[in-house]
DNA sequence: GCGATCACGTT
DNA sequence: GTACGTGATCGCG
């Protein structure tokens, strides 16, 4: 099955036309006006096989049509075989049957060759999920999650367009007075978003440090970083800082989110990526909900445009806490990590309390941070140098400190390096499920490249079953969801975070039951855990 | 118009 | 130090 849309931005397409492989070299192409006719064929129970269903069964549900059936996406199944590759149909074909993709300047033959390529791959991949010992993931987990993610993308999300509207003339008005008093210090008007006209002002004009760092290309590095440390002693770095945060907030998301709305139904539609991030996570565009603001002040403003749909909703958002400390926890089974998660304690403290060696109660909230940091670092396979630099303290207490944090937690230092030994014997490391990433490069003699496979054989099985079991939780919901015939629908997923249209009247029983399904996805040798609020936007969702 | 670079938002 | 996506600038054409 593939379907041809045109090219308007994001969920406005209109389908132009569907085709139908029914065996290896028979495809069959229909107008939307004659889909009608394939009504029951695409209700009913046999097998659906495609290159990027998701896009198929939107195109289907926007022309009315339900999709029944399991599903068996090549693009999606590629990517649990290789997850790093290419999974572009023509180069599967090539790959697998041996043959191009006949490219033609007749869409309608273009898109019964993709249907038929798709069909007949299908059977090689197939093949290859099974000797990974995949098929369950492919066909318990993804599949599946294909159907859930289309719903989420076409229910999509309410846009407060009226409070977007304000903060972008509070936000050009903030960053105007600040571009004034930016060209007063500097004594010249230039390009602030211009990182090379920037740093020449800083660095050459204004001689604000001697030795000024660059980047790989000569240029002066002007990242936040460098601003932050000059922002004591020299007011204009923090108006450059600023000026930057409006900037950004303003061009990436106030005022493009209100240009993503349909004209179809007046809410935004992000596309769900299923088959690009290398851990299994998903990813997010057009737009990306996924890195819409938190932190700062006036990012927590955008979050509160994020609204229900109507006077009867409600937003909540469950999120999971700390999953990847606990699944830490549980491969390196560091039994005073799982008592500490057992016991509801707070895990940064607990961390603090064995590092610094204090009692608990003499934790400070220094060393609360220091060790929330580096819970983190271990997380991420970090090294003393990163610690240091994030943490802002010298290399040696750096050391210091993963030292002590490796001789207290040392079922976690074995955990890392059983890891890093799975991927040089295997070449991979693999999640809770399965899933694998392929790290070649852990063999390799270039220290940089050979250290950056390590990190990774520490975090893509963390990072991975963590995304793992989201998705697992998100199979449940939905299943309960449809079988309760309940009105509330699941509209977005930020890794460890879903959020909710919940109608009022089901606002307790999701408040009570999707925690209970996110904590129960998967049994572990922890307990999962997992944080629910509702309000009326998604920033006061937040408990 | 296109791609590289830099910067920065999230987890 | 993980994993992503997007926007502005700028040099190439």
């Amino acid at each position: 099955m593939e379907a041809v849309t045109n090219e308007a931005p994001n969920f406005d397409f209109e389908t132009k036309v569907v085709a139908i492989a029914i065996a290896p070299g028979e495809a069959y192409c229909l107008s939307k006006e004659n889909l009608k006719y394939l009504k029951d064929a695409l209700a009913g129970e046999a097998v659906k096989v495609g290159h990027q269903l998701k896009a198929s069964l939107l195109a289907l549900r926007k022309e009315g049509f339900d999709c029944g059936g399991p599903l068996f996406d090549t693009q999606v199944a590629h990517y649990l075989i290789e997850p790093e590759a290419s999974h572009e149909l023509s180069i599967l074909a090539n790959q697998y049957l041996g043959t191009q993709l006949i490219e033609s300047y007749d869409p309608v033959k273009n898109v019964c060759e993709r249907a038929d390529a798709a069909l007949q791959i299908k059977k090689h991949l197939t093949r290859e999920l099974e000797s990974r010992n995949q098929t369950n993931l492919m066909t318990a987990v993804e599949m599946p999650l294909i159907r859930v993610l289309a719903e989420m993308e076409f229910e999509g999300v309410t846009i407060d367009t009226g409070k977007l509207g304000d903060m972008s003339d509070e936000l050009k008005k903030d960053s105007q007075r600040l571009q004034g008093e930016i060209f007063e210090m500097a004594g010249m008007e230039f390009n602030i978003a211009s990182p090379k006209q920037l740093g020449e002002v800083l660095f050459d004009k204004m001689r604000l440090l001697d030795k000024a760092k660059k980047t790989k290309t000569g240029q002066y590095a002007t990242g936040e970083d460098i601003l932050t440390k000059l922002a004591g002693e020299h007011e204009i770095a923090k108006k450059i800082l600023d000026f930057r945060e409006d900037e950004k907030l303003r061009s990436t998301y106030v005022d493009v989110l209100p240009r993503m709305i349909s004209r179809f139904d007046g809410r935004v539609h992000t596309d769900y990526r299923q088959a690009v991030a290398a851990t299994g996570r998903l990813s997010s565009n057009n737009p990306n909900l996924q890195n819409i603001p938190i932190r700062t002040g006036k990012g927590k403003r955008i979050r509160e445009a994020f609204v229900a749909r109507d006077k009867e909703h409600l937003i909540l958002s469950a999120d999971y806490s700390q999953i990847e400390l606990r699944l830490a926890a549980v491969f390196a089974k560091d039994a005073t990590m799982l008592e500490a998660f057992k016991n509801g304690r707070d895990i940064h403290t607990t961390t603090a309390s064995k590092v610094f060696k204090v009692d608990i109660k003499e934790v400070t909230s220094d060393m609360r941070r220091k060790a929330k940091e580096v819970n983190f670092g271990i997380l991420y396979g970090s090294t003393a140098f990163g610690l240091a630099q994030n943490i802002g303290i010298s290399k040696t207490e750096a050391a210091e400190i993963i030292e002590a944090y490796f001789k207290e937690f040392s079922t976690i230092k074995k955990y890392m390096d059983d890891s890093i030994n799975f991927a040089r014997e295997h070449e991979y490391v693999e999640t809770l499920l399965g899933r694998r990433r392929y790290l070649r490069d852990i063999h390799s003699r270039n220290q940089t490249t050979r250290g950056f496979a390590e990190r990774n054989a520490i975090n893509a099985p963390i990072q991975g079953s963590a995304a793992d079991i989201i998705k697992l939780a998100m199979l449940n919901i939905q299943q309960w969801v449809k079988q309760e015939k309940l009105k509330s629908k699941m509209i977005m997923q930020v890794h460890d975070e879903l959020v909710f249209d919940v109608h009022k009247e089901e606002a307790d029983l999701f408040k009570e039951h999707v925690p209970w399904l996110m904590k129960t996805a998967v049994q572990l040798d922890v307990t999962l855990d997992a944080e629910v609020a509702v309000a009326e936007n998604w920033f006061g969702a937040h408990g």
